[in-house]
DNA sequence: ATGGTGGATGCTCCA
């Protein structure tokens, strides 16, 4: 079995101990992080390779910064989307024995309309094409992160009130559709769920404590690895832990054969 | 149309 995990952390300086925390628990072969905040000469790389972890980053002071966990060692890395300049740091792939990881930190897009909403548009039409070059050189590619976008009604706590607006938009689903047209299916989406899974609750007026949330963080994977998703949930807990970011981690469990197993499984 | 909160930075931006 290999656990792929999703994390947006809002800041690792602040979060590195509920991440050592939370893995411990969970016990991921794959953390995927989004949001460090960290440039890569401060990532905290002797405390996570005290605790078993190596790591690679793509990191940027104050805002953005990807990265991935590992027990074992990450080949191949790309951290830009071809086609596309920016120097803001939102792409991190890797590839574990034979899987491929794509980690992806979406621009949030701030309003409808607004020009950081044209440049989240533009960066997921680059990203639909890298991802399609990916699935054809990759069987099993696991695409996870913030993706910023609640794809579907039941993702979110009051969508009439959500409709139109950022991260619930047309427009914004209608790209995610295409990812998914890709031939990537969203794992959460594979399993009957409870309602009310959420894996965002905006810091104020207590909206997580009201369940008031967005699911917005996915773990999307090829066909190959969908057949054998095991299963794929949100772990809110750490979402009530003191001083926590503002998203949940993703969670999804893959059986897999033993060749990508010894590259890092359990 | 604004505010509510949190993080990093430094008298503000981003989410």
């Amino acid at each position: 079995m290999l656990r792929v995990a999703s994390w947006n952390v809002n800041s690792l300086n602040v979060r590195l101990p509920q991440v050592l925390e939370w893995a411990e628990q969970q016990c991921p072969d794959l953390l995927a992080l989004q949001e460090t905040k960290l440039a890569d000469e401060r990532f905290p790389s002797q405390r996570l390779a005290e605790a078993g972890w190596q790591e690679v980053h793509a990191g940027q002071k104050t805002y953005n910064g990807v990265a991935i966990l590992a027990r074992g060692e990450a080949h191949d890395i790309v951290t830009d989307l071809p086609g596309l300049e920016d120097p803001q740091r939102r792409v991190l792939a890797a590839t574990y024995g034979d899987l491929r990881l794509v980690n992806l930190y979406v621009p949030n897009g701030s309003e409808v309309g607004s020009e950081k909403f044209d440049y989240k548009l533009r960066w997921l039409e680059a990203l639909n094409d890298f991802l399609g070059e990916e699935l054809a050189r990759h069987e099993q590619v696991v695409v996870v992160g913030d993706f910023n976008i609640a794809p579907a009604a039941a993702d979110v706590h009051d969508p009439e009130a959500w409709e139109g607006r950022v991260l619930f938009s047309e427009t914004e689903r209608a790209a995610f559709q295409r990812l998914l047209d890709l031939g990537l299916a969203d794992t959460f989406r594979l399993f009957d769920q409870p309602e009310g899974v959420y894996s965002w609750w905006d810091y104020r007026m207590n909206l997580f404590r009201r369940g008031m949330g967005l699911r917005i963080d996915h773990i999307l994977a090829s066909p190959a690895l969908a057949k054998v998703c095991t299963r794929s949930t949100v772990d809110p807990e750490p979402r009530g832990w003191e001083r926590p970011s503002d998203h949940a981690p993703a969670v999804a469990d893959f059986d897999l054969p033993a060749s990508t197993e010894a590259a890092g499984g359990t």
